[in-house]
DNA sequence: CCTGCAAATGCACACGTGAAAATTTTAGAA
DNA sequence: TTCTAAAATTTTCACGTGTGCATTTGCAGG
C-alpha cells in the first residue's frame, strides 16, 4: 500500500509536505504542491483512513439510527430517508444504517465512531438512546419526531397540521361522523395526529365519540382489524382518518371484504402519501410528509452543527400538505344543516 | 478518553498486558485478566477503533451497495436486505449503505475502508464496480443477480424458475394467450424471468407472440403504460406475467381504468411477493423470492469468506415459489381441447 | 542453592498521519 | 556583502493499539 512516505520519497520532500499538499495547506508553495498530487495521483494513493482517524479523532462516519429496522416503520420511509440524507452527504463520508432496538451495548454508540448521529425517531423509547448520544457529546439531530426538549435539535414534519387537515377535508366534504385509526401507541407521530384530529373536530363543534377511536400500530394488518371494528361499532363513521397509509390500505381492503365501496359509502384518508397511495384503488386520499425532505434537512444541520458545535440547537417543522384523490368523497347524505 | 495505558497504570501493569487481558490472548494470567477486566470496566474505557483498526489493517466495516438507491430498487427490496443482513451481522460492525451510481470515486471503495462489501446488484452495469471491488482485493458477495462469472461468491434467487412458475401456473389455469411486461432493460433478473417465461410457453408447445412482450422497468408507472399497450394489442392476452409487483399494481390501475376486470377479464401474475401484494385489490398472485433470505445467506457467506479468503467461491440459488392469491383465474372461455 | 524450563509480563517498535518545533532557504534592506 | 525577517520545508514527536522478542517470575528437580 502507498503512503506519504512513499510518495515524498519518490518527490525527494518529507512526509509533512506531502500531507500538507494533498490537504490543501497554504503553507505549501503552489507548484510544489502541484508536483505533489501529479504523484500522488500516478502512485494511485488512498489515504489511510484509521491513520488519519487516529491523529484528526474523527471517525467520518455517520449513524443512521431508527427506532427499528424490523417493527413500525415502513419501508418506504427508510428509502426516503436514505434518499434524503445522501443528497446531503458528501461521499467521503461514511453513513451506518442501524436500528435502536438492535444496540445492545450503547458504549459502543461513541464519540470516537460517529462524527455525528441522525435519529429516525418515531417512539418516545428512542428517548434512552438520544440522552445517551447527547450526553457522550456526539453531535445529534433527531428527525420525524416533534421533541419537546429544546436542546436537541430537530426536524419534523407537521403531525398535528396534518391531522387537522385530514379531518377538516373530511368536514368540508360533508363528514359529521369522522373515525379515526390510530397509529401504534406511544409514537409522539400517532399521538400529534390524533391531537391534530381532535383539534379540527372540536373547532368545528362536533363531538367525539369514543367508538370511533380505534388503535392500530400502523402495520396494515392492524388497519384491517381495525376498520372491522370500525364498521360493527353502533354509529359508523361514514368518513375515517388513518394515521398512515398502510393502515389506510389495511382498512381499505376490510371495507371490500364486507362489501363496503369507497368511496361511495365510507371516506379513507391516509397520511403520509407513501408511493403506493395513487395506486391503491380507489387513490387514497392522504397527507404528504416529505420524509426525503426531513432526511435533507436534518443532515444539512447536523453538518452545521458538527462544524460549530456551539450553534444554538434548532427546531424545524416541514409542513404537511394534503393530496386529494379519490378515496375520500361526500357522504351519500350529506350531513348539511339539518 | 480512557486508554489502556491509563488502566495499565491503574493496575500497575504494561499496557500491553491490559491490551492481551481485554482481548482474550490465553498468555495472562486469569486473576490478572480479572482484575484488569474488572478496572477497565470501572474506569468506562471503550477501545479507539481507528487505533486498533490502523494497527490491525482492519476496518471493521462492511458495505452495503445497491445499484441505485434512487430508481429501479423498490423500497421493500432495501429493507429486506437490511433485515436480513442485520440477522447475520454481529453489532461489531459498522454497516454502511450506498448506491453504486452516487460512487463517483471508485477509489474511495478500498479495502483499507471495507472488510468485505455485500452487493445487491440488480443490473450489468454494476459489473464495473464488482470488478473493481474484486481487483482491489475485497471480499465480495455478489447479491440477487445470477452471475456468470465463478469466480465471485454470488447468492440470488431461482429467477428463470419463477417465471417459469408464472407462465406454467398460468398455463394450468387454461390461459394459452400469456401476455409479459418485462422489467428494466439490462436488469439481469428481468432476462431471467422472461427466458423462464418463454421456456415455460414453449415446452407447452405455445408460440410467443411478440405484441404479447412489452418493454417496463420495474416502475409502477411503466406497469401501468405497459399494460395499457396490451389492452389495445391485435389479439389480447388474457394473462399477463409481470415481471415485478410494481408493475403489476401499475397494471391492475390501468385495468381498473379501462373497466376491465382482473381476474374475470384478465388475469394477473406478478413477482417478489412485496408486503402489498396480499393488499392489492384483487390480492396479487406472485411469484415469491425471499431477499431477506438472500441478505442473510449472503452475509454469511461473506463472513466466512473473510475469515478464510481462500475458500473457493460458491454459488447459491435460492428458490422462488408461486403464492397462489385471486389476480389470476381461469379464463372465460377455457382454450380447452378444441 | 542452583539449574532449567515454562509461564507471565514488559519493552520497543510499527502503523500513517498531522502539529509543533526546528531548520533551511529566500528575499529584502542596510 | 551581511544581516534580518519571512517563507518554505524538514525534523521530531505523539496519537492508541497490537505483536515479536526479551525479560522476569515462579516452580520443580537435583
Amino acid at each position: 500500500m502507498i503512503t506519504i512516505k512513499d510518495i515524498a520519497r519518490a518527490a525527494g520532500v518529507s512526509h509533512t509536505t506531502v500531507s500538507r499538499a494533498l490537504n490543501g495547506n497554504p503553507l505549501i508553495k503552489p507548484d510544489t504542491r502541484e508536483r505533489i498530487v501529479r504523484i500522488a495521483a500516478e502512485m494511485n494513493y488512498v489515504p489511510n483512513y484509521s491513520a488519519k482517524n487516529l491523529v484528526t479523532q474523527k471517525s467520518n462516519t455517520i449513524g443512521l439510527f431508527f427506532s427499528s429496522i424490523d417493527q413500525g416503520t415502513s419501508s418506504s420511509f427508510l428509502m426516503d430517508a436514505l434518499k434524503g440524507i445522501r443528497q446531503a452527504l458528501d461521499e467521503s463520508y461514511l453513513l451506518t444504517v442501524n436500528g435502536i432496538d438492535d444496540v445492545l451495548h450503547l458504549d459502543r454508540v461513541h464519540p470516537r465512531r460517529y462524527d455525528g448521529i441522525l435519529v429516525m425517531s418515531q417512539t418516545e423509547h428512542d428517548n434512552a438512546f438520544i440522552y445517551h448520544v447527547k450526553a457522550s457529546g456526539i453531535p445529534l439531530v433527531v428527525l420525524n419526531r416533534q421533541l419537546d426538549d429544546p436542546s436537541i435539535p430537530n426536524v419534523a414534519a407537521d403531525d398535528r397540521g396534518g391531522g387537522r387537515a385530514a379531518a377538516d377535508h373530511a368536514y368540508e366534504l360533508g363528514h359529521r361522523q369522522i373515525g379515526i385509526i390510530e397509529g401504534r401507541p406511544g409514537f409522539k407521530s400517532s399521538a400529534e395526529r390524533r391531537l391534530g384530529f381532535m383539534e379540527s373536530l372540536i373547532a368545528h363543534g362536533l363531538t367525539p365519540n369514543p367508538a370511533h377511536f380505534v388503535q392500530g400500530d400502523y402495520s396494515i394488518e392492524s388497519g384491517y382489524a381495525a376498520m372491522i371494528q370500525l364498521l360493527e361499532a353502533p354509529e359508523r363513521p361514514s368518513a375515517v382518518f388513518c394515521c398512515n397509509d398502510d393502515m389506510a390500505i389495511g382498512a381499505m381492503n376490510a371495507c371490500f371484504d364486507r362489501g363496503i365501496s369507497v368511496p361511495e359509502e365510507l371516506s379513507l384518508i391516509g397520511f403520509d402519501d407513501m408511493v403506493f397511495a395513487r395506486y391503491a384503488n380507489p387513490p387514497l386520499t392522504t397527507i404528504r410528509k416529505s420524509v426525503l425532505e426531513i432526511g435533507r434537512e436534518g443532515t444539512k444541520l447536523l453538518l452545521e452543527r458538527m462544524e460549530h458545535p456551539q450553534l444554538a440547537p434548532v427546531h424545524r417543522h416541514l409542513g404537511s400538505e394534503l393530496v386529494v384523490r379519490r378515496s375520500a368523497a361526500a357522504p351519500r347524505q350529506p350531513a348539511g344543516e339539518i
